[in-house]
Parts: structure tokens; C-alpha cells; sequence
DNA sequence: TATTAGGGTTTG
């Protein structure tokens, strides 16, 4: 005697252990090639292609997916929704769906699938060895072991079949003429051209091959920053959007990032004679070939964990994520771009023949920092008040000066101070404000490049951070920091390399540098800067800020520029400012005076004041005005109220 | 309540 079984059944004699037979009788699966017409069924299926929901002549949005699975069979599938979240969740092609209560038709000679009433759809990564995790808006979804068991067979069985081994994902350096293809993106600026058609600025931070198109759209109708930089690096590429894909293109922002399908490289018509051809794209109108654009989630933007420092791009950043998120294009972005690496500040050390012009703006040529100048980079807060006469103000703008005859630069008339012997001002209390008269016996810096100290000061913060950390431990990101119309975003960086902080600057706008403290995070010492803005470098007051203990926490704070960080943070930043430092001698004894006010004029006077082949006595006499005063026990020398002799 | 779309060698 025979008896039936169905797919899935189990067990001795055909009978079926209580725990089993729910699952097993819960769902059939029909296979493809099996489909009936008029029957309401549960499919699995890989799919290769895909429409993402548009808009129907209905009511609802429709979705087109084509499916196949292990019998060879491909099956159009139409899905009809009222909303976006009601349709397959689906990354790329390869990726597998669960359809349950899709009603077989038949239509132009060939079985379709269409949604019909209490239909379902749960999307799968075809990605082999990828966990399991269904993406759905639905909130009952039960996946059995039948489930993970299928899903696995599919996925291998699209592998051996390399299904999808040809995608039509690239990056803009890989771009050629009349292509079509996807692209994974983000969006720079935004100009509405007219009602059909919507122009797109973005980058994917690869450079094309081809010179880029530009377009010249009227300031006011432009949304978004400057790009300029990008621009002549050939980084930067228009995209037209036309006609139904508007209604996606108008809601964008800048710093969004976007997937296009079926994007058509245009040759745009020469301008002149001999000029290379430059490079457009278009989004065409309808939906054939899966065209459309959509906005991809933030959280497929992670900073890939497992760069090395000699992986992460220069200005990619956006892109560094993990490529199984948004597809391989995403981890062919992770390159180092070829040339115009002289501006990266861990490049210095690799260019020793730099000229002063290209000496990096961030390492600034001729700025102190704490470690260069000990104890006297001082701000105004670090002078105790009572110590600052009035009529000085040690910050204060220049005042009226007295004619001296003898003398290349001249003192203040502003108060009597006495005049002193560098003998007497070395032997008087701070504070004391007085006039002196004396030579310049030396001076720093003596060159206007101070590549050299430059270099010095990489080095230290090099090594500083290789011993606060190994690597990329953590990377905390803001949501709340998000500028609107802006791609920047605040970033917080635990153990990791100056390099890397610095890359991750230039790519994410600001990144803070942090460190674990009982297991919390806490800023660095402020001998690192605090914050990394784009190129450049801002330092914290040891000082003027406030201790660890006494940080608000940090994701508690929304600030919106980089004062308005530091202040949430309670951090009194640092100013740069160029800094003269002199040896002065009046024969009666030595004084190192600092002097940063009119610093950059009197410089251009050391000729004059110090000229090179004349001994000390042959040098000229200076009129100056000296304020002594202390900091953290030190006396210090500062030269104020002085100007250059006109 | 039924309808919608039904991939296909594209083009501003």
C-alpha cells in the first residue's frame, strides 16, 4: 500500500512529531516551472531583475520583479502597493524573495505572478554565507529552518550558476561613452532646470577618465555648496533627471547619498574645436531597464573596519563603507586617488623639495603650537587680570607711537613706563611694563618656511597617536549633526592614525579625536588638536577648558558650527597667530621677548634690525615697550604697544 | 471596488 507524502513531510511510518508538523504544514512552496494558471501560490525565487515601485495609473505604486530558482524557470512578478514600504525591500539583482499568495495569470503567452489578497513579500541577501536576516516592513515574518534551508540552496545554487557574475554597477573612473549603467553616488548640489528636468551635482570620489561636462545654472536656483576643488579634479559629474523621476529628484538634499540604474553617458557636443569631448549623464524618462534613482539609507555608509591606512582615500571618505551593503561598486570606491597628494598633510615627510607656496595649509608655516613655544602661547585668559595694566591690554590694537630717531621700530607714548636696562627687567617682579633699548642678537623664525618644524610636529603627533591607540576601534556617528543642505557631519575617532583622522576630516568635514576613559569616551590631551575641520587643525586650551570630568556628554550636544562644538564641549580654542621670537641684548644683559602684534610687518624688517653681516654692535638700536609677566611660574617677555617705524 | 502592469538592445 502507498501512502502520499507531501514536500516536506517527515518521520517513521509517516507520521509526523507534534513539534514538526506545524511548521511543516504551514507553507508550500511551488516551484516555478510548476505554476498553474488561476492558482494562488508561495514561491521562492532569486531575482534577476528588477523595477523599483513607481507610480501606477491606479491607485497604488507597482513593482516589477523577474524571478528564477533552481528549475530554469523566469517569472515576471507584478506587486502592487499603496505605499513604498509595502514592496520588496530589494539591494540589487541576486538578491531572494519569499512571495506568498501571488495568484499565477497568464499573459502574452507566459505565466506571471501578481500580488493578490493577503499577499506578502520578504527580501533575503543572495549573498552566500550572509546571515539570514529577512528585510521587510511586515512585522510577522517567521523564518524556519525549511526557510534558511531553501535560502542557502538558492544562493549556492546562483553561484554555481554565476548568475549575476556580469553587474552593471561602475563608479564614474570607470565610465565610457554611450554606457549604461548604475551608479552609486552622492549628491553635491541641486538646480531645478525646468519642469521636466532636474539637474544633479555628485561625486563618487573616483576621478572619470573622460572631462566632465559642467553646467552653468543661475546662483539662486543652485542648493548646495561649493564644489569648486572637486570640480577641476574632474571629481564632479551632472546628472539630467527627467520627467517622472522628478519626484524622487525634487525632495533630494545635498550630502544625500543615491543609487541610479540605467544612467546613459552622454557625449555632450564640443564647444570648441579640438577639445576633448566631456562627459554627461542622463536619467531618461520611464521606467524600462529599471531606470529611476533612488535615495539610499545612511546606514549603508559605514566606515569600512578594515582599512589599512594606506587604503583610505584622500577625499573618498563618503564611500568608505562595507561593500556588501550597497554592492561591489561601493568597495571598488576604496582607492587612493593617483596624484595631488602634495596637499595631504601625512604627504609632508614625502616631500622634503616642496616650495614655501606648497607648504599644507593645515600644518601652517608659520603657527605656534604648544610643544614650539612652551609655556607662553598664551591667550588672553591665561593673564591674570590684575597683572594687565589697563592702558597696555596686551591683545589690544596698536596705539599712537613716539618719535625716536634712533631707532628702526618705536615705542607707545600711551603711559610713562620707566625705562629700563635688560639688567633691571630681569631683576624686576612681574608684572612689569616698561621701555627698553636694545639689539636684536637673534631671532625665530629666520625663514619664512618652516617646513622643518612642520615635520617635527608630525612626527610628535604621529607618535602620539600610535601610542594612544592601535587602530580604528570606534567610530561614533551623529545623526543630530547632520547639517542640512550639507554633507558634514561631526565624527568622533578612537585609536586610530593621525592619517586617518586627517583623511577622515577632509571626507567627513570634522572629526574629533577621542580616547576611552574608563569606558567612556573622553577627549584627547589638548597637546592634540581637538578637532579636525576639513585641512585644518583647531587646539584646545589646556587651561581655559574645562577638565574631563566636567564634559557634558558628548551626544547630548548639538552645535551647528565649530564655535559652537567647542563651546558645547566646553573647550576654549586655540588661535593661531605668527609669533616672532627675539633674543634681545642691550649690553647689560639677554631677554627672549615673544611679539605678535604687527608680527608679520616687523618681520619684514630683520634685514634692517638684524642684518646678517654685521656683528651685534654695529646693529641698530630698537625703542621698544616690554611687558613681563608669569605664566604657570614662568617669566615671560612680550613686546607690546610697538610698531614699525614708517 | 476595480484598476494599476505585464522588463527587453533604450537615447533630451
Amino acid at each position: 500500500m502507498l501512502s502520499t507524502k507531501g514536500p516536506g513531510t517527515s518521520g517513521l511510518d509517516g507520521k509526523v512529531p507534534p513539534s514538526a508538523k506545524r511548521t511543516d504544514k504551514q507553507v508550500q512552496y511551488v516551484p516555478l516551472n510548476e505554476l498553474k494558471v488561476g492558482t494562488v501560490v508561495n514561491v521562492y525565487g532569486v531575482v534577476t531583475f528588477f523595477k523599483l515601485p513607481f507610480s501606477s495609473k491606479g491607485t497604488d505604486l507597482v513593482s516589477t520583479l523577474k524571478i528564477t530558482d533552481e528549475s530554469g524557470a523566469k517569472v515576471t512578478c507584478i506587486i502592487f502597493g499603496k505605499t513604498i514600504e509595502d514592496h520588496p525591500s530589494l539591494k540589487e539583482k541576486g538578491d531572494i524573495v519569499r512571495l506568498h499568495r501571488f495568484k499565477a495569470e497568464s499573459f502574452n503567452d507566459s505565466v506571471t505572478l501578481k500580488s493578490s489578497f493577503g499577499w506578502s513579500v520578504v527580501t533575503f541577501s543572495g549573498v552566500n554565507n550572509s546571515p539570514i536576516v529577512p528585510l521587510t516592513s511586515s512585522k510577522k515574518v517567521s523564518i524556519g529552518e525549511f526557510d534558511e534551508r531553501k535560502i542557502c540552496a538558492l544562493r549556492q545554487w546562483a553561484a554555481d550558476e554565476s548568475l549575476f557574475c556580469q553587474s552593471s554597477k561602475t563608479t564614474l573612473s570607470s565610465v565610457r561613452p554611450l554606457m549604461f549603467f548604475d551608479l552609486t553616488c552622492q549628491l553635491l548640489a541641486k538646480a531645478v532646470v525646468d519642469s521636466t528636468c532636474v539637474l544633479l551635482k555628485v561625486w563618487d570620489g573616483t576621478r572619470c577618465e573622460y572631462p566632465l561636462q559642467s553646467y552653468t545654472v543661475a546662483s539662486d536656483a543652485v542648493e548646495g555648496e561649493d564644489t569648486e576643488a572637486k570640480d577641476r579634479r574632474n571629481l564632479t559629474a551632472y546628472i539630467l533627471v527627467y520627467d517622472n523621476h522628478l519626484e524622487v529628484a525634487r525632495d533630494l538634499k545635498p550630502g544625500m547619498f543615491l543609487q541610479f540604474y540605467n544612467l546613459r553617458a552622454v557625449l555632450a557636443k564640443d564647444l570648441l574645436p579640438n577639445e576633448p569631448q566631456h562627459l554627461t549623464f542622463h536619467l531618461h524618462s520611464g521606467t524600462s531597464f529599471g531606470r529611476s534613482l533612488r535615495r539610499l539609507p545612511d546606514e549603508a555608509l559605514e566606515q569600512h573596519k578594515d582599512l589599512n591606512d594606506d587604503e583610505v582615500p584622500e577625499d573618498v571618505g563618503a564611500f568608505c563603507t562595507r561593500p556588501e551593503a550597497v554592492g561591489p561598486s561601493y568597495g571598488r570606491g576604496l582607492r587612493r586617488l593617483p596624484d595631488d597628494s602634495t596637499h595631504e598633510p601625512w604627504a609632508l615627510e614625502q616631500h622634503k623639495d616642496l616650495n614655501d607656496d606648497e607648504v599644507p595649509e593645515d600644518v601652517g608655516a608659520f603657527c605656534t603650537r604648544p610643544e614650539a613655544v612652551g609655556q607662553v602661547l598664551v591667550k588672553q585668559q591665561d593673564l591674570n587680570k590684575d597683572e594687565v595694566p589697563k592702558d597696555v591690554g596686551v591683545f589690544c590694537r596698536q596705539p599712537e607711537a613716539v618719535e625716536t630717531d634712533s631707532c628702526t621700530v618705536r615705542a607707545c607714548k600711551q603711559h610713562h613706563a620707566q625705562h629700563f636696562t635688560l639688567e633691571q627687567v630681569r631683576s624686576s617682579t612681574p608684572p612689569q611694563l616698561c621701555h627698553i633699548r636694545a639689539r636684536v642678537k637673534d631671532y625665530q623664525p629666520q625663514q619664512l618656511s618652516q617646513k622643518g618644524q612642520a615635520r617635527v610636529k608630525q612626527r610628535f603627533l604621529n607618535s602620539m597617536w600610535e601610542a594612544d591607540g592601535s587602530r580604528f576601534d570606534q567610530i561614533h556617528r551623529k545623526r543630530q549633526f547632520v547639517f542640512m543642505n550639507s554633507h558634514e557631519e561631526l565624527k568622533f575617532i578612537q585609536g586610530t592614525s593621525l592619517g586617518v583622522v586627517c583623511a577622515s576630516a577632509r571626507c567627513w568635514g570634522r572629526v574629533i579625536p577621542v580616547r576611552a576613559v574608563n569606558e567612556k569616551m573622553a577627549l584627547m590631551d589638548f597637546f592634540a588638536p581637538f578637532i579636525f575641520y576639513r585641512g585644518k587643525r583647531f587646539y584646545g586650551c589646556q587651561k581655559c577648558s574645562l577638565p574631563e570630568e566636567e564634559r557634558r556628554d558628548f551626544f547630548a550636544v548639538e552645535p551647528l558650527d565649530l564655535l559652537k562644538i567647542a563651546e558645547a564641549l566646553r573647550v576654549q580654542l586655540m588661535e593661531y597667530r605668527f609669533l616672532l621670537q627675539f633674543e634681545l641684548d642691550d649690553g647689560t644683559g639677554t631677554v627672549d621677548a615673544l611679539l605678535w602684534e604687527n608680527a608679520d610687518k616687523i618681520r619684514k624688517t630683520m634685514d634692517t634690525v638684524h642684518p646678517p653681516d654685521k656683528p651685534l654692535e654695529e646693529r641698530p638700536w630698537m625703542d621698544l615697550c616690554l611687558f613681563a609677566y608669569t605664566v604657570e611660574g614662568n617669566v615671560c617677555y612680550q613686546i607690546v604697544n610697538t610698531k614699525v617705524k614708517e
